[in-house]
DNA sequence: GTGGTCTAGACCACC
DNA sequence: GTGGTCTAGACCACG
């Protein structure tokens, strides 16, 4: 599992971690029983304070993504993959939903909407394509 | 033009503010010229503190959607309601790309895709039509 | 004696009329003795709050430039056209002052000065040529 | 990095603030990347209050001069100095132009103009020499 | 520790 | 009346 910070971005550190934790294990990156990095190596690995890897590993341990193994390490959780999946489904169809909401509320076109939204895919697919 | 507020929402009261002023001008329900609420009035009406309204209005004239006359209030710059709605565009577009992106990326089909978005668009479409 | 206002300038208006009725004064428009308009009649042709006015008036009145001749107007006084011309003297050498300290004081170049000096002088002169 | 307020000066706080780090970085006293005191550390060394700093910093940060480090601090950004440089020669060379046109429009000698102008030209070198 | 936001209340310049 | 600036002090998110 590769994870990886953007300091510039917006998004707060902790979060991004989360996320892309949840990423690998919806992916099967990482499979249930697995056990992840240690809250001291991976910020010494990503140059980030341990407070920071701390607390996404305790958000991630308070949805039960993750568990703590007294004295070997965090490992995750057996039913972890099929939630991370149906998690990431559901974030989707709300963000999805909520751009639509926003622009057919504003006076956008269906059709111009429709076309956008085939633009965006084509591109998102070819970008895709060409990074992996 | 009615405006409101979202305290336990975590966007910051100033950037609803922002918000919402711009999507006015965008809509018409402002014209340019026209004055808005001062920032005395509108924060007794909204029960917020003047300072904050201030901030927004601040923030609104150094984007030149809002101009301050000295003594009489703040009024819709003249350029003001075609900025606000390619903005508003651009916006839209770059929200709805980063969604598609990331289903993509997470390797939703493209099929599967295009049946989410056909029926949160219905939905939003009846939806826009019930509060209307 | 033309005055004007430009309510999009930074400068308040009652300082616009200051300047403008010194100018006046300075350049011989308006002669020691002869009248100035009312506030009243001032305020109504240039669509601005006779308050404003009359606030100009004031400072003008405590300078010396110009006195009230009860039940009759505002006059210029006698020794104002010297006055205003000393004063505006005055003022300009002092902000050209500040400019050529600034410029200094932040490493410029004597010749570039002079050089930025020149070409300014042209143009202003060029362009004073065109208005006149 | 010796930054300074003068109260009793007609200019906002902020501004001052403002003024003083652009000047602070186009003359190369803080180099980008660098941190800046933090908003507290300076509202208690210049004995004001914090938010006055947070306003000039947010400015800062919005003409993109200076960027926030979440959790860590502020610090210059990179193409800053350059900008920093050209904003001042540009309002230098504003003001000057104003001067001059001034001054030539109330019909001051091009000559009398330029022997002012080598006049305080020779003044400012001397000031900067000796405070230097 | 850092910056970001908000409230409360004050004073000023301007119209 | 209007906006513009400032102070004082609070709470939050982030590292």
């Amino acid at each position: 599992m590769q994870l990886s910070v953007d300091v510039d971005n917006g998004m707060p550190i902790y979060e991004q971690l989360i996320r892309q934790v949840k990423y690998a294990v919806a992916e099967g990156v990482v499979v249930p029983g697995q056990m992840i990095p240690s809250v001291r190596d991976l910020a010494r690995q990503l140059a980030i304070n341990p407070n920071t890897v701390q607390r996404a590993y305790q958000q991630l341990q308070s949805e039960e993504i993750i568990e703590s193994l007294r004295g070997r390490g965090m490992a995750v959780c057996l039913g972890a993959k099929k939630q991370c999946q149906t998690d990431r489904q559901t974030l989707l169809g709300e963000r999805l939903m909520a751009v639509i909401e926003e622009a057919v509320r504003s006076g956008l076109d269906s059709d111009r909407l429709r076309e956008m939204f085939e633009r965006g895919l084509s591109k998102a697919i070819r970008k895709n394509e060409a990074s992996s």
